[in-house]
RNA sequence: GACCCUAUCGUCCAGUGGCCUAGGACACUCCCCUUUCACGGGAGUAACACGGGUUCGAAUCCCGUUAGGGUCGCCA
């Protein structure tokens, strides 16, 4: 479609890939996408003394997490590398001299600083619409710096070298650097370069409007991946945070986000970060996910909990039971754990209520009788044979759930009862019904 | 402090001069469904920051005020 669309992601490896950062990924790599154009990754380690590889690793694994593949990057070389400014010194030295050359640098205290042109800077941004910044006054523009006295580049020049030789078109980032593009623009046009397009997308704030950082709920990529939300979700919210397809519509599927996506769309407003909303989403992707995916997704935190299992096939009839109570995967053992061991917990309230009846004890054990004889063990039998147990004894269906629930999982809550009962097998319904008796009185005393 | 951006329900987004007695979603409340909890269905509470203009007519355009955010580093 259009080849000569490049654009890029280029974040400081900081030990953790923060929402607002996910999001400038996420729109940079829309651009790309709608437009068949070329999404670079640009690992900006230029502050050597915080860079680790773990912090690089990080970024890479919540891009990947996220979906977000790019063309061209660390691991995946496109011609225009290296992709760690860490490795592109020579550029910047043939850049700094050109500049020297040029006379636009000068030394001060050991450091260089770029002689501003003193002019009225125009930006001309897709999202923000044209600006001007007046830096004729050194007083409140001073000069930038581009190089420490040891030898290091800062920011605002390397950006620009790279951008240059990477050729990027268009340079998508958060509304931070607005106020920094005059100063960029300045160097583009001091190199002789060509300037790429600006689009300075809303910046995402907590839900109360503070900045968000490191530790705030859902500030960091990882904290997504260990909760258990979907990517898929992520995505979709992060997406719609500054952007939307102008209907009503919210729920997405990626291929129609990409279809939609368009730079024009996305509004200059501070996004306040709503985990509820996400959440929300994340059960609906979830809702929609085919059991094998699913499965696949649940698999590292039941794994996680020591819960064993015959193989990962073998926890499909249980997830499936229970995934429409679940909202984040993180809460799966929860739900499951009873499943699969005989050393399930007893919610204490959750007994007391069940057996605040005196009579409830002595029904549960001749439910459990009807149980034990029941030959065809499925949900629409056990169903009939809890009713009509009920009718003999003169009480309501209602009266046997709970102390039935309670006594074969231990909670009050949890999957449609019958097919429950189902999943888990006659014998050992039957079993811990028995079992649960036999220590209520220790249980509720 | 200077400069820049922004300003619609608590939150996210619609709305770009008349279709707005402002629409959708999350959250919240209530009702229905129901064996629990959810899901689902229905209903409800709730906003154009303020003040001036422009106009026959303004949430939409202009100015000011206020508020929030951002930048002004030998951080990125």
């Amino acid at each position: 479609m259009n080849s000569e669309i490049r654009v890029r992601f280029a974040p400081s490896p900081t030990g953790y890939l923060h929402v607002g950062g996910a999001r400038t990924a996420l729109f940079n790599w829309l651009f790309a996408r709608h437009h068949g154009g070329t999404f670079v990754l640009r690992i900006e380690d230029t502050d050597k003394a915080r860079n680790t590889q773990e912090a690089v690793q990080v970024i890479l694994d919540g891009l990947r997490w996220l979906g977000l593949d790019w063309d061209e990057g660390p691991e995946k070389d496109g011609g225009h590398g290296p992709y760690f400014q860490s490795q592109r010194e020579h550029l910047y030295e043939k850049y700094f001299q050109q500049l020297l050359a040029s006379g636009h640098l000068y030394e001060d205290g050991g450091a260089w600083r770029f002689r501003s042109l003193r002019e009225v800077v125009v930006v001309d941004d897709i999202v923000c619409g044209r600006i001007e910044f007046d830096l004729s006054n050194r007083e409140t523009h001073p000069d930038m710096t581009i190089r420490r006295p040891d030898g290091s580049w800062i920011f605002h020049f390397v950006n620009v070298v790279d951008d240059i030789e990477m050729r990027i078109s268009h340079v998508i980032r958060g509304e931070d650097h607005l106020s920094n593009t005059p100063k960029h623009l300045e160097l583009f046009k001091a190199l002789g370069c060509q300037p790429p397009q600006y689009a300075h997308i809303p910046l995402i704030l907590n839900k109360d409007g503070s900045k968000m950082s490191k530790r705030d709920a859902g500030a960091s990529i990882t904290g997504y991946i260990e909760a258990g939300y979907a990517p898929e979700a992520v995505r979709n919210y992060l997406s719609l945070l500054g952007w939307s397809p102008k209907d009503d519509r919210e729920l997405l599927e990626i291929e129609e986000t990409i279809r939609l996506f368009d730079l024009s769309k996305v509004n200059r407003k501070n996004a306040h970060f709503d985990l509820d909303k996400c959440l929300w989403l994340n059960s609906q992707h979830l809702a929609k996910t085919p059991l094998d995916r699913y499965r696949q997704m649940c698999l590292p935190f039941v794994q996680k909990a020591g819960i064993s299992f015959s193989a990962p096939e073998a926890l499909d009839p249980v997830l499936a039971l229970v995934r429409e109570k679940v909202k984040v995967l993180s809460e799966i053992p929860a739900w499951i754990t009873y499943f699969y061991t005989e050393d399930y917990p007893f919610d204490p309230e959750a007994v007391r209520k069940a057996f605040t009846n005196p009579v409830a004890a002595e029904r549960l054990a001749l439910l459990a009788a009807a149980f034990e004889g029941l030959s065809d063990w499925n949900a629409i039998n056990i169903e009939a044979v809890l009713k009509q147990t009920a009718t003999e004894l003169s009480a309501k269906p209602n009266e046997l759930l709970l102390p039935t629930r309670v006594s074969v999982s231990g909670r009050a809550s949890g999957p449609n009862l019958f097919p429950m009962l189902e999943v888990l097998g006659r014998e050992r319904s039957v079993t811990r019904i028995r079992h649960a008796l036999a220590t209520e009185a220790q249980l509720n005393p």
